[in-house]
RNA sequence: GCCGGGGUGGUGGAAUGGUUUACACGAUGGACUUAAAAUCCAUUGGGCGCAAGCCCAUGUGGGUUCGACUCCCACUCCCGGCACCA
């Protein structure tokens, strides 16, 4: 007899479908659209490791039930390319990232195939392809021109010794990952969104959102709206105004001091002579222990008194300015009037440097008092937001150049006020000298250097380029130089899924009519990492397209569900470095495809973390070795108990993929196999249908077909025969279980309660007790008081 | 500190007001085998008992209910996120 041995049939299946386009979505079709995307892969020189199928099996599931549900459905794949790895290993190497990335997106792709996922290979993309990037850049210069860009002095990451910027990731306790060097900060200019314009939106737009609440909630606490006002405080002896934002406008009273933050801009111009020293090094050491090691310590208090004085405008009482840490540059307005009385952290403050704290009666509450305010013209109700402008350059070699060249006599153009009404668009106007390319230009293609080392003054390698960088204006035609900086990863990643619809197109991002018939996306998959960034970055870019008319909906990902970890058998985060890491490779080398994807899909709920245990495999292996014994032993007819069973089971697996509840849908395979007996090849064939989208390569090859098993329908279930004509009930005396019996489905009360007033175990219990009350659930349950 | 999610056998988990522990792993015993692997059968929360059976158990304490893993209150521990946010 034939025995189950994957190696046989897997790949050949693998083949087929892929000779038959089987899983290729088609552009018009009479079915409904269903787009189910998996958030796709930054194609590591690593390969994948056990955990990147969980997300990717799941989704493949669904678009399975969902094509056999009649579906026409776009399930495509892709890779997020750009990245600071290939980079890094170009630098170490001497190897372009193009060639280095391209070795490893072929391995992905090759270990992808060997799972039998249902990818439309035919759209793959790429964010490093030029092809592709160009549609990045253009929408960059979409972006520039409506005037959601602009240059700022950030700080960035800097290590003096390797003279370097460097990413959060390089970072270490607040040193260089490479030496060992102290980071500190360097201010460089820098390309920012201006995300914070769709604030409002990205916040109320959520609650039309299927997601899951902790990821709404965690970008609504990253959005942090709150409400409050704006309160301007003179400069004594000073024209200076310094405006802070409060929520707490009814604690005016109680405002002793003021309170900037040691970046504000006004610091300097307010500062006495006699205390300048001072303030100057109190910036200077705040400046380099920002971010890590400010957080780091202890929140004891620490700052400086500027010398200078504001007048409270509630009472006309002189109040100091303080600079200290504790108020941050980029909240508000980098400014707050400290009520110690009301406050903690003012409190703490107002006690180490001896300020007056002044208890206050709040005779208005918060409304009240912002209207007596703005009546005597000192404040103005305000709202402000956690969420800062996206900073958006990269001094990076691996990334999408950004399609700007700097002119000077553009700028002077600008500043002179000497050009024509369109000359310039509003990006152009607002970054004097910033000229975008013409659309015809693009793609910006990334120049081939022979060095990727930093340039050591914080600029982008591609700095070195001299002959990229050095061109000629394409608006007046002078001499230009083209902007070094680099896009981040995320701008690719921003709208990935719209050009899937259509991912060969020269002309457009996309085709109208295709996108208007594929997007959004219905259900998108991925991990919880990304519940900021990636994610509201690009619902900010769909708002801006939608705005655009170039897309006619605005949110991107209509359902979303985020994927459970899967961490290393010693419950630790799988990493080459700790040396836990398992191969998919030698899953499928030993159990076969579909034993990976059925464990994957068996180990506990879809979205929890879960350790990995490779004994566990050996659960699901065996189960499809009994689906294989069975289809050896067909017989002419099937047994009404299994036909019952058949129908549960169909019933119930469909429902629990609906809900992503794939362990319990193949629990419920499990029982099956392990009870029926005697199975018609039709019936079998039913049971295959289900079984498909987690053991695809098995199914097919059982179903003995000249078609695919994933042309045919889902099958239905016979809603007569799931009903059991004998049911169990449970018979409990004061809410305890006492007793099962067994009666015909659908009896009554009374003819219940007689069947178990004759039975010895339920009089043992009774004996001369009066009954109560009788509380009867139909074909459940029976419960006696007593 | 704030927000979110959790605590069920030796292990992963199932059950969302009605038989706690489905399904699977592991373990123990048995069959087959020269032997091992594989496979098959049985047992597998704890306690008492020869047995029928009874009692106890879903982090802890209380409450609601005929009946609570499930709902409510308080506490506790674990995981994830955010955090000097004015």
């Amino acid at each position: 007899m034939a025995e189950y041995n994957p190696k046989d049939f897997e790949l050949k299946w693998q083949k087929k479908w892929e000779k038959d386009k089987e899983f290729e979505a088609k552009d018009s079709s009479k079915k409904p659209k269903f787009f189910i995307l998996d958030m796709f892969p930054y194609p590591s020189g690593d390969g994948l490791h056990v955990g990147h199928p969980r997300g990717y099996v799941g989704t493949d599931v669904i678009a399975h039930y969902m094509r056999m549900k009649g579906y026409n459905v776009l399930h495509p794949m892709g890779w997020d390319a750009f990245g600071l790895p290939a980079e890094n290993y170009a630098i170490k190497t001497g190897i372009q990232p193009s060639i280095s990335t391209e070795k490893n997106i072929k391995r992905f792709k090759e270990q992808m195939k060997s799972i039998g996922l249902s990818y439309d290979w035919s759209r793959e993309i790429n964010t490093s392809d030029p092809v592709y990037y160009k549609w990045t850049q253009w929408l960059f210069l979409l972006l520039f021109k409506k005037g959601l860009a602009y240059q700022e002095e950030l700080p960035i990451n800097w290590c003096p010794s390797c003279k370097t910027g460097l990413a959060n990731e390089e970072v270490v306790a607040g040193k260089c990952e490479r030496c060992g060097t102290e980071v500190t900060k360097k201010n460089i200019k820098q390309w920012v969104l201006k995300i914070t314009d769709y604030a409002e939106k990205l916040l109320n737009d959520l609650d039309k959102l299927d997601w899951p609440e902790k990821i709404k909630e965690m970008q609504k606490n990253w959005i942090g709206k709150s409400e409050g006002a704006d309160i301007d405080f003179q400069v004594k002896d000073s024209d200076l105004k310094i405006k802070v934002f409060t929520t707490r406008p009814d604690t005016i009273f109680g405002a002793t001091f003021l309170v900037l933050a040691p970046e504000h801009k006004l610091v300097g111009e307010i500062t006495t002579p006699e205390k300048s020293s001072e303030v100057k090094k109190y910036q200077e050491a705040t400046k380099n222990k920002m971010d890590v090691e400010r957080q780091l310590e202890e929140k004891e208090k620490t700052g400086v008194f500027t010398g200078a004085y504001a007048v409270n405008p509630a009472n006309r009482k002189e109040i100091p300015i303080y600079i200290a840490d504790y108020v941050l540059p980029y909240y508000g307005y980098g400014a707050i009037m400290a009520v110690p009385a009301h406050d903690e952290r003012d409190f703490a403050f107002a006690k180490k440097y001896k300020l007056l704290i002044e208890k206050i009666e709040l005779d208005k509450n918060i409304e009240q008092a912002t209207k007596w305010l703005e009546k005597m013209g000192c404040a103005k109700k305000a709202i402000n937001y956690k969420l800062r402008d996206w900073v958006f350059s990269r001094q990076r070699y691996w990334g999408e150049p950004i399609p700007l060249v700097f002119c000077e006599k553009c700028k002077e153009k600008i500043e002179k006020e000497d050009y024509k009404k369109g000359e310039f668009s509003k990006g152009e106007l607002l970054n004097p000298g910033w000229i975008a390319l013409s659309e015809k230009d693009l793609p910006l293609t990334l120049p081939k250097l022979e060095k990727y080392e930093p340039t050591g003054t914080g600029e982008s390698p591609l700095a070195q380029a001299k002959d990229w960088v050095e061109i000629t204006c394409p608006k007046c035609g002078g001499k230009a130089v083209r902007e070094t900086n680099t896009m981040p990863q995320w701008a690719g990643s921003c709208w990935y899924f719209i050009r899937y619809t259509d991912p060969n197109n020269q002309e457009e991002i996309s085709d109208k009519k295709l996108m208007k018939y594929w997007l959004p996306v219905d259900f998108y998959v991925g991990g919880a990492e990304h519940a900021v960034l990636h994610l509201l970055y690009s619902r900010f870019w769909i708002k801006v397209l939608y705005d655009e008319k170039i897309i006619n909906f605005d949110e991107p990902f209509k359902k979303l569900i985020t994927i459970g970890l899967i961490l290393a058998p010693d419950g630790q985060k799988m990493s080459k470095s700790r040396g836990n890491v398992i191969n998919p490779d030698d899953i499928i080398e030993k159990y076969g495809a579909d034993s990976l994807r059925l464990y994957e899909m068996f180990m506990g709920p879809f979205d929890q973390p879960i350790s990995w245990d490779t004994q566990g495999i050996l659960g699901v292996y065996r189960f499809l070795e009994k689906v294989f014994n069975l289809s050896q032993n067909i017989s002419e007819k099937t047994d009404s108990e299994t036909k019952r069973l058949l129908n549960k089971t169909i019933k119930k697996v469909g429902e629990d993929i609906e809900n992503q509840k794939f362990n319990t849908a193949i629990a419920c395979m499990m029982e099956f196999i392990n009870s029926a007996e005697k199975i018609s090849l039709e019936d079998f064939k039913d049971f295959l249908k289900i079984l498909s989208p987690f053991a695809p390569h098995l199914s097919e090859e059982l179903y003995q077909s000249d078609k695919s098993i994933f042309k045919d329908n889902w099958p239905k279930y016979d809603k007569k025969l799931i009903i059991d004509s004998k049911i169990k009930i449970i018979v409990q005396i004061n809410g305890r279980l006492r007793d099962t019996i067994e009666v015909e489905s659908d009896s009554s009360e009374a003819e219940v309660k007689d069947m178990i007033l004759q039975s010895e175990k339920v009089q043992k219990w009774i004996q001369e007790k009066k009954i109560k009350k009788v509380i009867f659930i139909k074909n459940k349950l029976i419960n006696l008081v007593v």
